[in-house]
DNA sequence: ATGGCAGGTACGACCTGA
């Protein structure tokens, strides 16, 4: 079973690369975020003509996250839920659906805009409720991915320039203590399972050539919970579709299991 | 310290992103 998930930077924009994507790695399911769109406009009726069913939660210029399903291989989505149970908001963050006994959840975290900022503030709040939230779905479901944009480079072999990034949004103690909860309700980070090249990062800035430049940070993660790691075979961040033209500012990064 | 690039909203200029 192939797992994936994609930060696509407007859904309407990237629907041609979403669709490629799916054709040439057909994932049994794929976590979207930044969909900026709203739920009358998502394209429901597209992916299903190419085979994939999806559930999704949008609102307007902002946010929205969706999980396509492959529908040859994949039950229907059972108890789809929309944001954190503890943390009521507007902005639509996280989609969650249990496939068979796979509970697949979908997120789109927080920015954070600057270390001190109200923003900021409401980041870390946010991720506080994130892990509170993780401890009582592990309970209910022991086989869990979480994936997304978590706008956290948990170490600094995850950013291009660590010093320039020291302490900085996305690199912050604050930041990284939250990820390292997470991993410590016994979830493994699934990109560090295994030998990657140095310097592999999932997002790069559209300014100042910073892809050619692959000054990038390594912020989408597929996170698997205990009961799920020994399934895992391979884990990779495809930079293809970053080198095509009009492109989201994210890859997509997707694991393997059997 | 600032702006640079991109998308959305809405048609000028600003907000947000990371």
């Amino acid at each position: 079973m192939k797992l994936a998930s994609w930060n696509v930077n407007s859904l309407k924009v990237r629907l041609e690369h979403v669709s490629e994507w799916l054709t040439l790695h057909e994932p049994d399911l794929l976590g979207l975020q930044e969909l900026k769109l709203t739920d009358d406009s998502f394209p429901l009726a597209h992916f299903e003509s190419m085979g994939y069913g999806a559930v999704f939660a949008g609102q307007k210029t902002y946010n929205g996250v969706a999980i396509l399903y492959k529908q040859a291989s994949m039950p229907k989505p059972q108890d789809v839920e929309i944001n954190l149970p503890s943390f009521p908001d507007e902005q639509r963050r996280v989609i969650a659906a249990t496939f068979d006994d796979l509970r697949f959840v979908s997120a789109y975290v927080v920015n954070g805009s600057e270390v001190g900022s109200e923003k900021f503030a409401y980041k870390l709040k946010w991720l506080d409720a994130l892990i509170k939230d993780l401890a009582d779905w592990t309970k209910k479901y022991p086989d869990l991915a979480l994936v997304g944009d978590f706008n956290i480079a948990p170490a600094d072999a995850d950013v291009y320039d660590p010093a320039a990034w020291d302490e900085a949004v996305l690199c912050s103690p604050e930041e990284r203590s939250r990820f390292k909860s997470l991993i410590e309700l016994g979830y493994t980070d699934a990109f560090r399972q295994f030998e990657q090249a140095p310097s592999t990062f999932s997002w790069w800035d559209y300014r100042q050539l910073g892809f050619q430049k692959n000054r990038g940070l390594r912020i989408d993660h597929i996170l698997l919970s205990q009961s799920l790691t020994p399934r895992l075979t391979q884990c990779e961040i495809d930079r293809i579709p970053r080198k095509k033209k009009q492109p989201s500012d994210h890859a997509p990064i997707w694991a393997q299991l059997k």
